[in-house]
DNA sequence: ACCTGAACACCGTTCAAGT
DNA sequence: ACCTGAACACCGTTCAAGT
């Protein structure tokens, strides 16, 4: 990939532009073709350098991703072990619904070890998993969970409001029972 | 309606009939089309029977939320009041998961007085209503949450194995989560 | 190597023409 | 009053033809 041609560099660049400001007007689910119009390039070339939507979601999201396992260090140097996780996991929800349609990308490729985004999204779980394991070791979070429940049921907080904005006034107090769920 | 001409009725019940099918296989974002060709009527039939989607799912649930309003006075007058509310909401989820989709449509529709699903979304609002009431007036569940709170979290946990289907291991320690975070 | 855009098989939705 | 199906404007995806 350091080795490619000029004009595909452009493209791959164009592209992956177009698509942000693309995905956060209309979701995750926006036209693959509109996205490649209003990058001025053919479908196939698209195609060709993301063969997939979930392949040009993945690059989407990958520095956020970076980001939020970058945040978790800092979280964990600064607060105590249940704080930290609390606040990651508030962050993270925040994060997810700048797209529409990102919760369910996220709690999709999960446990896909297929998709491009889930090697983006191993960091992040990484973060988590070590977030939760002190908060457990300490007794604030319940022992009977992981990682991936914990990203699931914030995941899902998020595509509550995603679903029917009506209900985003309600978001920090389902955020607020879930996380009471989670303590031990 | 009671007028209707009889090949309508017959068509309109075999269109019902065949979206119960084919939304059981495909989730509620089947193909209306489809839909259409297996019920063998012609497209705008369909539309004229049911101008919208969620007009035919609308159609399609109904019964099933008035067996859960039946359902909550059974649990309301066999369980005390916290554990009535939680078997009811567990039912609630396993019935939502029946058609792929579901949860998202029952959320959409909570707060829209003006889709015809909600009509058909209220009588189980209010048995929801009257359980939550009664398990807060007995100190069990937490007070600053209403039943579209709970509903919305309920009906998020069902997404989330309807995301990712293998997830679905882990559905019953979420609702947990969910249930114990509801507490009081 | 990479790009383009026509082509294919779909989709939701509408509406003139029939009975 | 109701039904039909062609028609329209989309969509995702592929692939021969170009540079």
């Amino acid at each position: 990939m350091t080795a490619r041609r000029a004009d595909a560099q452009r493209n791959y660049d164009l592209i992956l532009a177009t698509a942000r400001t693309v995905v956060a007007e209309q979701g995750t689910q926006a036209s693959l073709r509109d996205i490649a119009r209003r990058a001025g390039v053919g479908d196939g070339t698209l195609y060709r350098h993301f063969p997939t939507r979930d392949a040009l979601l993945e690059a989407l999201l990958r520095q956020g991703f970076d980001r939020l396992a970058g945040r978790a260090a800092e979280l964990a140097a600064a607060l105590p072990p249940g704080a930290a996780l609390r606040g990651w996991l508030t962050e993270l929800v925040g994060g997810a619904q700048m797209y529409r349609g990102m919760p369910g990308s996220l709690v999709a490729v999960l446990t896909d070890t297929t998709s491009p985004l889930h090697e983006a999204c191993q960091g992040m779980r990484e973060a988590a998993a070590g977030l939760l394991r002190a908060a457990q070791q300490a007794g604030e979070i319940r022992s009977d969970i992981d990682e991936t429940d914990a990203l699931a049921l914030i995941n899902s907080v998020g595509w509550i409001a995603e679903q029917n904005p009506q209900l985003a006034s309600r978001h920090d107090r389902l955020l607020a029972v879930v996380l009471d769920g989670l303590a031990a």
